[in-house]
DNA sequence: TCACTCTACTTAACAGTGTTAAGTAGATCA
DNA sequence: TGATCTACTTAACACTGTTAAGTAGAGTGA
């Protein structure tokens, strides 16, 4: 039998997206299950598949919106100041302001990173040698740029985004994973604390 | 029908935690099944609830002794000298090597910290406030010893403390997390960017 | 109007997961 | 001999992602 107007059958592929989004922000990737999504819609699980080819590219989907935005967060970042090493500072606040405000999604990029959160689709990626992500990519630019300038004296660009990068990551993921069981993780602390490690490194490598 | 002799019925527990311990070097903690671990020991999986009441405790015991290797190293370096800045040099240089060393037992403890392993067994302490971890509580104390005698300016020992965790956390769940991924986190590179950091944290503090 | 095809959906099933309930073969013991 | 206890088994439950096969209904051409 088939549906009865539950739905406009048109909007099924958005509907699975809108109930998708939703679990995923209730109880991230692996506390959704296809067959959750379809009765939430009222619809049955192998429906999903057409719309879908799989779960990773379902959830690339629900993802899509949040990796653009880390992109473009980090983008403006970059471009609020002609200073460099206010370049860095600003791109280092945004870095940590997106894990603190999507952590499901930096969970899938950076904590357990999945093949589709972290090189594009998959399929798209098959057998193509693995690209750098774009944004460490993009902070090797911004260090060397710093470097050219003077303001940093560190020759190597690439070690130098690396351990920003690394210095960023532990704040963040630290209270991602952990800031529910240790109360030294709170929004604010990290903040202060990505902070105080940016300087450090800063004075470090200038 | 019962056992003809595969195994001394005595040794059938030991015989679990050998082969669990094998599966658990290879795949980790999530690619392990308790039918995979049956079948390579010739049982049926369900011999193993007769020695272990369920996966979390088995995979605790699995891990136990990496646990406390963990513990001790820590220890050991915290031990190797008196002088404050150099304990705490020690320890972050044993902390992430054991993270390069023992990726697996890293992942479950601090990248997606399992209950079972993060603060003893789940019904061991299910009620009772979630204690610190001891490491931590531990690594507190050592930067308080460090300010009392001078080494530190900062006079907060639980925030320093943080930030030495949250320094070398990055360097060593990136490396775990990405380093197939991204080659800029080879040991060699890890070690000596997890010193750059820990050098600009002490200066930072100092 | 009849038959065909195409679309959008369905149910049933597969192979896997952790876990539990119930059954059984063999040894031990009164 | 008969009862009990131990160590194991098979069968099953409720899940997971995914695929194969079937079907109701709309649209189309003769």
């Amino acid at each position: 039998m088939v549906k009865t107007g539950t739905l406009p059958a048109k909007d099924v592929r958005s509907a699975i997206l809108t109930e998708a989004t939703r679990l995923f922000k209730e109880n991230g990737v692996d506390g959704i299950s296809m067959r959750q999504i379809a009765d939430a819609i009222g619809y049955s699980a192998t429906t999903i598949y057409l719309h879908f080819t799989d779960k990773n590219h379902l959830m690339y989907a629900v993802c899509e919106a949040g990796f653009a935005e880390f992109g473009e967060s980090l983008g403006a970042a970059a471009s609020s100041t002609s200073d460099p090493l206010e370049q860095l500072r600003a791109v280092g606040r945004a870095y940590v302001e997106f894990g603190l405000t999507h952590p499901l999604h930096y969970d899938v990029m950076f904590i357990r990173p999945r093949a589709w959160a972290i090189g594009r689709l998959v399929d798209e990626i098959e057998g193509a040698d693995r690209p750098e992500p774009e944004s460490f990519v993009a902070l090797i630019t911004l260090v060397a740029v710093a470097m050219k300038s003077g303001a940093l004296r560190s020759s190597d660009p690439r070690e130098a985004a690396a351990i920003l990068w690394s210095g960023m990551h532990g704040v963040v993921s630290l209270s991602i994973s952990l800031g529910d069981q240790i109360d030294a993780f709170e929004p604010d602390e990290v903040r202060r604390r990505a902070a105080t490690i940016t300087e450090a490194i800063l004075t470090e490598l200038g």
